[in-house]
DNA sequence: AACCTTTTTTAGAATAGTTCTTGATCTAAA
DNA sequence: TTTAGATCAAGAACTATTCTAAAAAAGGTT
């Protein structure tokens, strides 16, 4: 029943967290999504699909809990709703008005985003966060719009 | 009783949008604020000092219109409520965990923010938001932690 | 295994920020 | 001045998220 796994599942210890059945099953959806970035209703979704007792309070505490540990990052993108993605490298997002979705942008090689700022002495950057929005010249929308 | 203003304030029409007292008031609140952003919330109340009968809602609707007709632009900072900022340069955020201020960051001189990141080729950016989250070393609790 | 303690999960209520709805008011044009 | 459309005010409604309290699960210890 089990599939064999050849990729391994982050069955790495994320800072010492205990990973129960359902943030394992929030994980795994999150991974198995590859690219895409869900939202917490989305994760629920599936995870419910293979753990029907999991509860939405509990797919937010996963993920709040993931994310706390540093084995996922939540990604804000204007005022909607949070989405997860498990990418731990730096890089940016960038929503596509034409497909609705979101999707990773990597660094150039060798390249700093915090150095273009002008950032006051004394200034310690903890965090940082990217959202470009535009068309990403890629789905179906985007050709159309791109033609003109 | 009108204090006589040197600076212009926004009298200039931002593509036709019809200058009603209420989004003056609100955009006056904003401008006045300078470099603080303030929430939608923290505009209703100053805004209803100088006009009681002033609601939310219409506060909301003014940030909205204002900004889409370009006058002002809307801050999104994690889950947080939006914050408004009247400056138009291109700049990034900074939100200070110490003193809870968000400071705007230019760019360097004839720096790009938008060269940094790897686009896949027809891609096109339309709009780039960039938030940063640390301290700012300014403010009294941040030389208190800046000196551990 | 049985017991105890702590953590986690669940379901539903509560919350906060924002948007929507409706009727009233204002504005500009005819 | 009339008319049509835009804007405003007040409060209801909505949505994503967090909180609460009780049940269940997981470890650790005997």
């Amino acid at each position: 029943m089990a599939q064999n796994r050849t990729v391994s599942k982050a069955t790495e210890d994320f800072g010492g967290l205990r990973m129960t059945k359902q943030r394992q099953a929030v994980y795994d959806v999150l991974s198995d999504l590859g690219p895409q970035h869900p939202t917490a209703a989305e994760v629920f979704v599936t995870a419910k699909e293979r753990m029907p007792s999991i509860s939405l309070a509990t797919v937010y505490n996963c993920l709040e809990t993931l994310t706390g540990a540093g084995a996922i990052k939540q990604v804000n993108i204007d005022r909607e709703a949070s989405r997860y993605c498990p990418n731990l490298q730096p890089h940016a997002h960038f929503y596509c008005t034409g497909c609705n979705q979101v999707f990773d942008i990597g660094l150039e090689r060798g390249a700093d985003a915090e150095s273009v700022w002008s950032l006051p002495a004394g200034c310690r950057v903890e965090e940082m966060h990217v959202a470009m929005r535009g068309i990403c010249g890629r789905c179906p929308n985007c050709s159309t719009a791109a033609k003109s």
